[in-house]
DNA sequence: GAAATCTCTTGACTTTTGTCAATGCTGTAA
DNA sequence: TTACAGCATTGACAAAAGTCAAGAGATTTC
């Protein structure tokens, strides 16, 4: 039931049994229905989730109703509004799920006693929030500094998975293009093969 | 010496003088002219780096030679590349001096052992690594779903301290806007006003 | 299985942004 | 003081991206 979370765990810092076990206690599973909300803009984030099946969508909503997509969750990642969790204010974005979903949750509460308790947990929740801020710098470095073209190779490089199972309109939404533009680009970059 | 990097330190966790005496014997004070490097594109980045004093711009260079600035840091900000500190490989960044600076320097060695030796470190580097990762998000996703001067006048707000002591055009490229654009876009802002 | 909905692509046009060049201003160095 | 370099602004033009609309395939839904 926990498998991935687990797996994503022993990856950064290694447990035994009984740790695992340990842990477990503060762990909660969820299933969502496709199109269903974890999170609603407005309500304060009480979770951080990692996803073991399925697939979720973070966006903003702007005055005009459109979607902007800020990340994607397939298995294996980690999902929330870091900013409303740690905070505990109002989240800025809606989470939902692209697909049913099976999901690992840990809540506010649990988080804080995990810390207190468990040195590993800090050290994983510490090297997790490394490499996501490496990974977001990586890709912000990309946005702001690469031609399209070039920006568009790197995000199919990163993000290959996405690719398969996300329309493309998400896809231009979550790079800051119109679907428009991202099918150009697309055909501009078949044309010159 | 160590004045402000202490005093960033206990914001987020507070520590006895014995405490700040053990932390100083891993950190190593540095000097820095106005246009020296902290960092070369290459290099192997080995220092996190705390400013004491002065300002720092962190950058890529493109094919054409042209700067695209990743980042700034003024007192009491830390800047490095830390995919290449984390990982040891070489840098994609520059690091330089906008004016005389006096820095805090932590080595990777250092890092590693104050990690070991002192949970009250993990701890500091976990939240500061968890601020620096919301603030990028949010600044993602004000360059990838903002109106340009939405965005402008979210960067003013974010980093008005920047403003007064950098050149418009390093802002312009800070935000991978060309110089010309983020001129006409301050002087359609104060025309409206 | 037919209708409705989604998705992607393409064309025409508009808006935005970048590029190049010129100007004026400021501060620095000779 | 004069020359020079760096910086911000502005105009003219070119390139890039967005918007709107139409159409063709898929997929979903009943």
């Amino acid at each position: 039931m926990y498998d991935i979370f687990f797996q994503k765990f022993n990856e950064k810092v290694s447990l035994t049994a009984e740790e695992e076990d340990f842990i477990k206690q503060y762990l909660t599973p969820k299933k969502l229905r496709k199109r269903q909300y974890l999170l609603q803009e407005g309500d304060v984030c009480k979770h951080i989730c990692l996803v073991e099946k399925g697939a979720l969508k973070a966006y903003l909503i702007d005055e005009k109703g459109n979607e902007s997509i800020t990340a994607f969750a397939l298995e294996g990642w980690t999902i929330s509004d870091l900013s409303s969790f740690f905070k505990q204010l109002p989240a800025t974005l809606n989470i939902d799920a692209l697909e049913d979903c099976e999901l690992v949750l840990i809540s506010k509460a649990a988080h804080e006693e995990l810390l207190q308790k468990m040195p590993k947990y800090e050290t994983y929740m510490r090297l997790l929030i490394t490499d996501a801020y490496v990974a977001l710098q990586q890709r912000m470095t990309y946005v702001l500094h690469l031609p399209l073209e070039e920006r568009y190779k790197a995000f199919t490089q990163m993000c290959q998975s996405i690719y398969q199972r996300v329309p493309q309109h998400m896809i231009a939404s979550f790079m800051g293009l119109s679907p428009e533009t991202l099918s150009r680009v697309r055909s501009r970059i078949s044309n010159k093969k």
